[in-house]
RNA sequence: GGUCCGUUCGUCUAGGGGUUAGGACGUAUCCCUUUCACGGAUAAAACACGGGUUCGAUUCCCGUACGGACUACCA
């Protein structure tokens, strides 16, 4: 086939795009981008019931907030628009009605009350699965069963209809997926759904096979949830005629909860407390507001490597991957079969990776944002320095701030555990020492300088530095761990140290 | 219930008729070190079960179990 790869991202703007949204978006960029092909991306608001003000807008920044927008969208419209579906409705029907005429759809009247009732009684009959199909149509109210002079007075006088596929009775369907290899079901097994909806929009079944074909898509990746409707797909490429061009399907494996079983949902994201949303979303009609990656501090490359790596792999050990050498490496190939549990962990390890091999300038960045808001500035070669000490640490730019703001201003509270084993009559004896040598010390602090000074402190107390080091550290930072002290000290500035250490020496208590 | 899909360490996975079943996250221990972390090293940890096929099956086939998706005038 030498048709240019053109693949889709289909989501419907019902509210904020879910994790797995964004892993099919990721994937059908990379086969896109891989095999030199497009990425559209279409609107799929046909149910104007469940339509949601602001959804799309979330689509489109998280895609640009992870660097993957579409070549071709509502927004950046290509050829094949409009890109929402809404705006193509009178395309469809001109389409169901070819369906109709060549005798593979009809039209159907039943009420919801008549259909629920066929249900009902189905299930009182023991039927297994309660559908509308090759049999039970026959009792229905349809194009079908009705006299033609009825179908046409009714569909004159305007009473609701819908256009419902007609499934042959026996054939077998089969459709070769990318991923999963040859599925095939029988025709008996599917159901005559709805083509055309009452309100004169295309159901998903319709308007998917009709725009996929108009917008020449050539290959459907999709989640696993899809794979039961495929074999209908299948059957209405087969019936359009448009078997030589059907796309390739490929159905990815589904995200899973962390824990026990199902479906990884909104509801797992509140219970662990982790985001599964890229970006934060206030609902505007429950006014609920769920996290998204962004927020939480997860970097947009971190954030794809993690989600790439979620039932893909390149099959060698490397982990780390920039966007375009996922391009470079990925395969359809390489995507596994079974659900994916989310593992927060990783999505983690991933983020600190990234943190790590960024520069202290850049770090710099997040870290004097972070102060501005909380209405402080830094110099930016100090925040860099800052930025260095601490970034080793660090899981997200936010933790710069909370973890280091100790090397900016003097701590308030004293770890009281380390207080009581450490803080001894030593410690006060060294750091009297050391303050005044500090007093005395007319350089400006460097780490090698504050380090000298100490042992100096130490030794004329005829102390070992290390049985005091922790007292020191609780003394300026107010905690027991932390980066190099002397690298801190040449941070915090000689006079502002010795304001620490003189705070300490009158306020600890020894109780050790 | 029915249809379809799936099942390798706790998790993500590599592998594939004969392997010490490999890596990563996480966990534990050790080393480094002024602490914590980083880094390094080591360790514990898996082929769901039962039948076949085969000299040999974790790998192929068939069942079973378990899990999941779907089963709307939602996508």
């Amino acid at each position: 086939m030498d048709r240019e790869v053109r693949v889709r991202f289909a989501p419907s703007p019902t509210g904020a795009l879910h994790i797995g949204g964004v892993r099919t978006a990721l994937y059908n960029y990379l086969f896109a981008k891989k095999q030199g092909g497009k990425f559209l991306l279409r609107i799929e608001d046909t149910d104007q019931t469940r339509f949601v003000p602001g959804a799309e807008e979330y689509i489109k920044e998280a895609l640009e907030w992870l660097d993957i927008s579409p070549d071709e969208s509502p927004w950046n419209p290509g050829d094949c628009g409009p890109y929402r579906q809404s705006e193509r409705k009178p395309m469809y029907m001109q389409y169901a009605l070819d369906l109709v005429e060549k005798g593979h759809a009809y039209y159907a009247f039943d009420t919801s009350e008549e259909l629920d009732a066929m249900r009902e009684r189905l299930t009182a009959a023991r039927v297994v699965s309660p559908q509308y199909n090759a049999i039970t149509r026959t009792q229905m109210k349809n194009s079908l069963t009705l006299p033609e002079d009825e179908v046409k007075a009714r569909l004159a006088s305007g009473e609701p209809y819908v256009i419902r596929v007609k499934i042959p009775r026996k054939e077998e369907v089969r459709l070769n997926d990318m991923i999963r290899g040859w599925v095939m079901v029988h025709s008996n097994t599917l159901d005559d759904k709805v083509l055309m909806k009452s309100d004169g929009m295309p159901t998903y079944h319709l308007a998917n096979i009709v725009d996929d074909h108009l917008m020449e898509i050539t290959h459907v990746i999709r989640g696993e949830e899809w794979l039961p409707s495929a074999p209908l797909h299948v059957l209405l490429y087969k019936y359009f005629g448009w078997e030589d061009t059907m796309p390739q399907f490929a159905h990815l494996p589904l995200l899973l909860k962390p824990d026990g079983n199902g479906k990884l949902s909104k509801r797992d994201a509140e219970k662990h407390g982790f985001p599964i949303f890229p970006l934060d979303w206030k609902d505007p009609n429950s006014g609920d507001l769920v996290m998204g990656f962004r927020e939480q501090g997860y970097l947009p490359d971190a954030f794809l490597n993690f989600l790439s790596f979620l039932g893909w792999n390149p099959g060698d050990h490397r982990e780390i991957f920039s966007l375009d050498e996922l391009v470079e490496a990925f395969s359809v190939e390489r995507i596994g079969k079974a659900g994916t549990k989310f593992d927060i962990n990783k999505a983690k390890w991933y983020n600190e990776q990234y943190l790590r091999a960024k520069s202290d300038e850049e770090l710099a960045n997040y870290l004097m944002q972070d102060l501005e808001k909380e209405g402080f500035t830094v110099e930016a070669g100090k925040a860099a320095q800052i930025a260095g000490l601490m970034k080793e640490r660090a899981t997200f730019p936010g933790d710069l701030w909370k973890e280091g703001k100790f090397m900016l201003f003097p701590p308030t509270t004293f770890d009281e555990a380390v207080l009581a084993k450490r803080w001894n009559q030593e410690a006060v004896s060294v750091l009297a020492t050391y303050k005044e040598k500090l007093e005395n010390f007319h350089e400006e602090l460097t780490s090698e300088s504050a380090k000298s000074l100490l042992e100096q402190s130490a030794a004329e107390n005829d102390i070992k530095l290390g049985k005091v080091m922790q007292a020191v550290r609780l003394a300026t930072t107010g905690v027991g761990a932390g980066p190099d002290l002397m690298a801190v000290f040449a941070i915090i500035g000689k006079e502002e140290l010795i304001r620490r250490i003189g705070y300490a020496l009158e306020n600890l208590k020894i109780i050790a």
